[in-house]
DNA sequence: TGAGTGATGTCAACCTGTGTTAATTCTTTG
DNA sequence: CAAAGAATTAACACAGGTTGACATCACTCA
């Protein structure tokens, strides 16, 4: 019933060395000796066994995903991602939801890491932005890509995927400006997340290429929270000067804006446009729709995990080119800022 | 560095074997000998490696969970859940979403039960569903446990957990009766999955109590999606004779209806009241917040883990009353079926 | 005192690959 | 054609536990 590398060994006429290589891709092994080998496999259906495999060699087969985001769309798509590209690869992926804010978040990353002896490890934010973690990563020698806002490939950042927060949020800006909106307000999100400071320069960014001074009343601190949106939006909305348009930094605050709009009569976007970002599922769900800011989260996670194999595979081929990925998140307008009619 | 079964044994001066008796909670030894040899494993912190586990004794500590579900709330709910217990019990989680509908669906789910070895499986509609899936699971000897709509506990169902989705349901359309409308229709979701039909039965039980006919034209299909909420309501409202209450059969339809609603300029709750299914976050994003019932599906999932834990686990203390969980969705009431003052 | 019992210990085999070494068998190529 | 180099093999230790057979030991109870 079982198959094992033996039996492999024996239908290929090979040694069992020999399988060894194959399936590890080690080098020095003749095109045709690969191919016989492949050929058996495929025939005997084999699935080398993962638990002795990490026994022997020490090393895992499997990625690790460290989260403590509240968008479970987000998560979903993350994982959907990571799944795809384990599956093509062989590798398993363990999902490890934690709390970031707990003090000693970084033993618990090393004690995950060492105990399920994970061969590497993506990190979202917050956790891809935590230089604590990082280094301890570094210290233990263990593989890990993040996934972070930013426009610009550096060698620094070489383990990095990135996301043009800047360019996308000053596409959204410069769409509000087309339709005539001046007085345009930015809903911030966590602080601590550099999303939302990249979000908040690249709309910053596209009100100083028009010349318009931005009002600092008109920038209003927050979280990645609907709660965030409400009481965001009421501030803006009790000012003596109201903007006539506002950007939050994400979905979720935005319909958080769009429920407290709601709430104080104003109608949207006749009164007040308002702009997302993510384009997460429920921007579609909302009353008008949301104008937003595409981000390929599955797409995104897929190259993550690539770039995470390109290092933990040692011999592995490398195709692909070794460039970063940068992903610019892109317009999708809906109702949310249709021009007033 | 590494601690292994053998630090253990020294340190707290018993051998090997009867370390490895603990760790496995074999019969027959000692109360005191097994506080001595976990006082040497937590103050070794010793974990036992699992692939060296795995290979000797060729079962698994992980299991998994399929899923096919649109509704990301919902799946992230059940992996916490499922995670708690795993940890609990040193388990590992493998996740797998699928896609229900593929022809080779029950190959997949044996392919993936033997290729990874698990020990168990947890299934959520419409898996849990499927007489082809548990009847392979059954013939390879996988446990499995499944999470179905249900109120009366049977030895049939001893490997379920049971959401009584008739009884919310029920409460929920009387909720709906006692604000005095008569006038009650209900938003299916997929046919396929049980929970649709048990709701439409709660919903038709309420109403046959208060000795009120059934009109069928109240009565939509659909599925659990935003899109047929809103055709759903649609439908609804071009009828002749409208109903002044819907009861959708989950959240999402419910937020269709609601978005339908809005286009049609017809006020919430003061024209229609609309009551979903499920108290997924954007149950309170809305405008008006949605009625709803709340299910508890983190602990839901918990339960499940447990109980296959119970199976998987030889030997384990069957502290835990080996009655099947039942759980009752409650009623939670905002304002989308608030009186209209 | 000796039989019976329950709790441990000893020891070796085993699970399925990997890493290493030394020896052997092709391929090149000068 | 010989020598060098590359690919392959055989054989075995090893990773870190589990498992089973059996021996040992301490107790209890007759």
């Amino acid at each position: 019933m079982k198959i094992t590398i033996n039996d492999v060994a024996r239908h290929a006429g090979v040694s069992i060395k020999t399988v060894s290589r194959v399936m590890n891709n080690e080098p020095s092994v003749r095109k045709d000796t690969i191919d016989k080998v492949m050929a058996a496999v495929n025939a005997l259906q084999y699935q080398p066994n993962a638990a002795a495999r990490n026994l022997a060699s020490s090393r895992s087969f499997s990625i690790g995903y460290i989260y403590d985001n509240p968008n479970a769309y987000y998560v979903i798509d993350m994982q959907r991602g990571l799944l795809d590209a384990c599956r093509k690869h062989g590798y398993e992926l363990l999902i490890h939801p934690t709390n970031a804010k707990s003090p000693d978040i970084v033993q618990e990353v090393i004690d995950l890491v060492q105990h399920s002896r994970l061969a590497g490890l993506v990190l979202t934010p917050p956790f891809s932005e935590m230089p604590s973690i990082a280094a301890a990563l570094e210290k233990i020698g263990v593989h890990f890509v993040r996934i972070i806002s930013g426009s610009t490939p550096s060698p620094k950042l070489s383990n990095c995927v990135l996301i043009d927060d800047f360019t996308a949020a000053f596409k959204i800006t410069n769409h509000l400006l087309e339709l005539g909106h001046s007085e345009i307000a930015f809903l911030c999100g966590d602080e601590e997340h550099s999303s939302s400071g990249e979000r908040l320069a690249g709309y910053q960014a596209a009100l100083a290429k028009r010349g318009i001074a931005a009002n600092p009343k008109f920038i209003v601190p927050g979280s990645y929270s609907f709660e965030s949106g409400v009481k965001g939006a009421q501030k803006l909305m009790e000012l003596s000067k109201k903007p006539s348009a506002i950007f939050a930094c994400n979905d979720e605050i935005a319909a958080g804006a769009l429920f407290s709009a709601r709430l104080m009569n104003i109608a949207i976007p006749q009164q007040l446009a308002i702009a997302g970002f993510e384009n997460s599922p429920f921007s579609r769900q909302t009353w008008p729709p949301l104008t937003t800011a595409h981000q390929p989260n599955v797409t995104i996670a897929q190259q993550a995990a690539e770039l995470l194999f390109r290092h933990t595979k040692p011999n592995a081929t490398k195709t692909l080119s070794d460039k970063q990925p940068v992903f610019i998140p892109e317009l999708v307008v809906r109702e949310s800022t249709a021009v007033s009619e």
